[in-house]
This record gives structure tokens, C-alpha cells and sequence, in this order.
DNA sequence: GCATTTTAGTTCGACTTTCAATTAAATCGT
DNA sequence: ACGATTTAATTGAAAGTCGAACTAAAATGC
């Protein structure tokens, strides 16, 4: 039997939509309007600027953004295309491939960063008590750690049958 | 001058960003895998299901559901191929929509809720103390408060020389 | 009252993401 | 050593999303 929210908890649920949605939506619009960028794709340019060569193995940078192989593979051609990153041969495993930035997409995250801090300081940090805002990242550690350790449910799922 | 974020900060922030992007997936994904059906058609279902009539303006449903304009005229366009909302001409204005949710709808909705509810408790609300839920979504509340507060920086950004 | 502006909703094309299928190389088990 | 499995990454088609342009109706202002 589903134990439903209570009329507090589905209020806080909904704020956590609400907040979540309006915030990815506004740290994106604030990227794009300012320097033609997505937020998907700084955030490749931001892990690999921090990457030893500025460099990492495709599938390493699909599980660092959180993003599908096939995602990442499209988001990278894109990236090649427009000069900020480039793939090279891997060395060690001939099936691999490293995603490498370029000089020009390291310029351009070093544009970029300053717009980005600014929104998430603005509409998020600067908003709460460092109290508030450490609760905030306490209980979303928790909640990632959670689901990054139960990546059975985030691929394929058993049935019962299986599971049992 | 660009005021980075401290460590501690940092930790907080990427926790963010990896809570919201999993548990967004996870959710999306036990919907979808349990009755085909996304959370964003998902959240449609719930708003027409809670409106008087069952009934909304598309303009209320993408306000409420925090979509664009013109996702929501495509969303519906699908949800009424599946049976799950019609259309119907809106007496007061003759420009406007209102979006029904069918008993088609409404019956996958009751079938669907289970699997979302479950699914937010075990995720989220079992995961922390009530005490921490409840920072969470005051926390939440206060950044969407600001960001629905700001709809000018929602829309068209005007460039400084405008804004002074 | 009529022209102007605003609002509601849709359409179109470009772009992004997803899902299933594919290719190729590495690893495992015997 | 070699067949079977797993892993890395890509491909291509379908689905979804975005933003700008468009149509039609309502509201505003003089």
C-alpha cells in the first residue's frame, strides 16, 4: 500500500521542483544569452580544464556530467566542430578515445566561468544562511550518494522474479 | 571582480547538481519503465487531475508546470494522440485552449502515482531526517520564490546600457 | 470607434537527447 | 589459444525541446 505525502511534505516536494527546474533554466538562459553556450556543455569544458592534460577518456567524462555514451559522443562532435575540444587516440586501449580541450575552449570557459559563479552565487548562495546552504548540500549529498551506489536501478531493472 | 566558491562551497554545489540530475533520471526512468510514460507528462496529468473540472488553460498548465509555450502545445498534441487529454475551446476567450484530462488519463494517472510516490519516498524522503527534509524544502522554497520573483530575468535580459 | 499593443496559442526549423543497433577491441574461462 | 562475453564508443532514426515568427482575438489609449 503507497503511504502518500503528507500536506507538508508535498510542499516541500514541489518546492524542490519548482526550485530545481527554475534554477537549472535560469544558470542555462544566463550561459547562453551571454556567452552562446549550454550549461551541458560547459560543464564537459569545466571537467576537463580540470582533468590532468585536460584530458579524459570519453566514457570518464559521461559518468563525471551524469551523461549517456551516445549523449556524450554527439555532445563532443558538436564541441570538435565548433573548435573547443578534440578527440585523440587512446594509447593504452585501442578501443578508447580522449576528449582533449582545446586552447580555444579553455578561453572560452575562462569567459564563461565568471558569468556562471555570479548566477549560482545570485539565485543560490547568496540567497541563505550558510547554515541553509550547508542542510542544503548535506542532504543532497546524501540523496546522490544514495542513487550513485545503486547503479542496478539506474540501468536495467530485474524484474521481481529475477530480483528474488 | 568574480568572487569564486570556496571549497566547502564547491562540495555543496556539486552535490546539488548531482542529487537533482539523479534523482530527476531515476524518477524519470521508473515512470517510464513502469508505464511508459515521462514525468513531464506525468506532472501534466497531475495538474489537469487537481484543477476544478480537470480542467486548465494551456497557458495556466505551462505556467504551472514551468514549461514553455510552445513544449506544452506539443506535449498536448501528444497527449491527446495517446487519449489521455483533449482540447477544447475556451467560452470566455475565444483565443484561448483549455486542456482535459480524458478517464483515459486520469485512470493511467491513478495507476502511475504509485510508482512516482514510491519512488520520491525511497529516493528522497526516507533518506533524511524530517528535520533535514524540511531544511531542504525551505531552502527550495526560498530559491524558487526568487527566481518566480524575477521575471525579467526570466525573459529578455536587457544589457546594462538599457537597464540604466 | 479605430489604430496600436498585448496576449493566447500554434507552427516551423534547428538543435539536442534518447534508444536500439553496430563495430571493434579487450577480457574471461576453460 | 580461442570462443564467448564484456566494454568503449559510435551511428542513425525517432522523439523531444527551443526560439523566432506567425495568426487571431482581446485590451488599451486617444
Amino acid at each position: 500500500m503507497t503511504q502518500w505525502l503528507s500536506a507538508d511534505q508535498q510542499v516541500h516536494w514541489r518546492a524542490y521542483i519548482a526550485a530545481t527546474t527554475l534554477l537549472h533554466d535560469q544558470l542555462s538562459r544566463e550561459l547562453q544569452d551571454a556567452h552562446g553556450i549550454s550549461i551541458a556543455d560547459y560543464e564537459i569544458l569545466v571537467r576537463l580544464s580540470e582533468s590532468s592534460e585536460r584530458t579524459l577518456r570519453m566514457s570518464q567524462l559521461a559518468d563525471s556530467t551524469l551523461a549517456s555514451r551516445s549523449r556524450l559522443t554527439h555532445q563532443i562532435d558538436r564541441l570538435e566542430r565548433a573548435g573547443l575540444v578534440r578527440r585523440q587516440a587512446c594509447d593504452e586501449d585501442r578501443r578508447g578515445q580522449n576528449a582533449v580541450l582545446t586552447d580555444q575552449g579553455f578561453a572560452l570557459l575562462v569567459e564563461c566561468a565568471p558569468t556562471h559563479v555570479d548566477g549560482v552565487r545570485k539565485h543560490l548562495v547568496d540567497l541563505l544562511t550558510d547554515k541553509q546552504f550547508t542542510a542544503l548540500g548535506e542532504a543532497c549529498a546524501i540523496i546522490a550518494t544514495h542513487l550513485e551506489q545503486n547503479p542496478i536501478s539506474r540501468t536495467i531493472c530485474p524484474t521481481v522474479d529475477e530480483a528474488v
